[in-house]
DNA sequence: CAGCATCCGATCTGATACTG
DNA sequence: CAGTATCAGATCGGATGCTG
């Protein structure tokens, strides 16, 4: 992922910041509120737990999602959203909304 | 991309509308309104050719884009945003806002 | 001006196996 | 349970040259 200061243009910023398969799904789940690595695999259908933690890896990176640790076994970590992470899920909202609306409109054409 | 029928979820469907490097600045453009070819090249600085077209097809072909082609020469074509095309402006929209709060806030932090 | 084909390196993704 | 390492295949992106 870029330096902060390499974006020349504030769409190509955000872009990072969802781009990767499973990024909007992501943010979708932890909008519902804070989740453990385990939770998220189970919700995502079909996610790897690798791409799963790299994706959270970068989405904390870019200040969208954070971290907290329980000490003690077994270990236990929660996932949260910041709230710039809460500002970039106004677009997956819309994403989301969007989606539906074309599944739907489809489902009629048929 | 994907047929339709394939997408498990509406996220999933959104998400291939506007992944890929450029897209959402090609849609950034379009909603200003229809362009040409060379008139996005103009405007979108660092884009190739081939990706552009790339991604217009790939716009196309989820019915976010459609073209209008005019006959004569030189050869004149239209590039423009559908009804769905507005729609998933919408969530373009608040990537290019949110961009612009992150830039400012590091500028302060700065 | 609009659009296609090809080649190549970079990046992304997923399966599997392993550590604290 | 959380997290890392590695390897192979798929996909992406960009440069270049060619066609109508």
């Amino acid at each position: 992922m870029k330096m902060r200061e390499e974006y020349t243009c504030p769409l190509e910023l955000t872009h990072d910041m969802i781009k990767g398969k499973w990024k909007p799904v992501i943010l979708w789940q932890l909008s519902k509120g804070p989740a453990s690595l385990s939770a998220l695999k189970k919700e995502i259908a079909g996610i790897s737990q690798k791409m799963l933690l790299q994706h959270l890896n970068e989405l904390q990176s870019c200040g969208v999602v954070e971290k907290k640790t329980f000490e003690g076994y077994p270990l236990k970590v929660e996932y949260f959203l910041t709230p710039r992470g809460h500002k970039i899920f106004g677009a997956v909202t819309i994403m989301q909304e969007v989606g539906i609306e074309i599944m739907r409109e489809d489902k009629i054409t048929k």
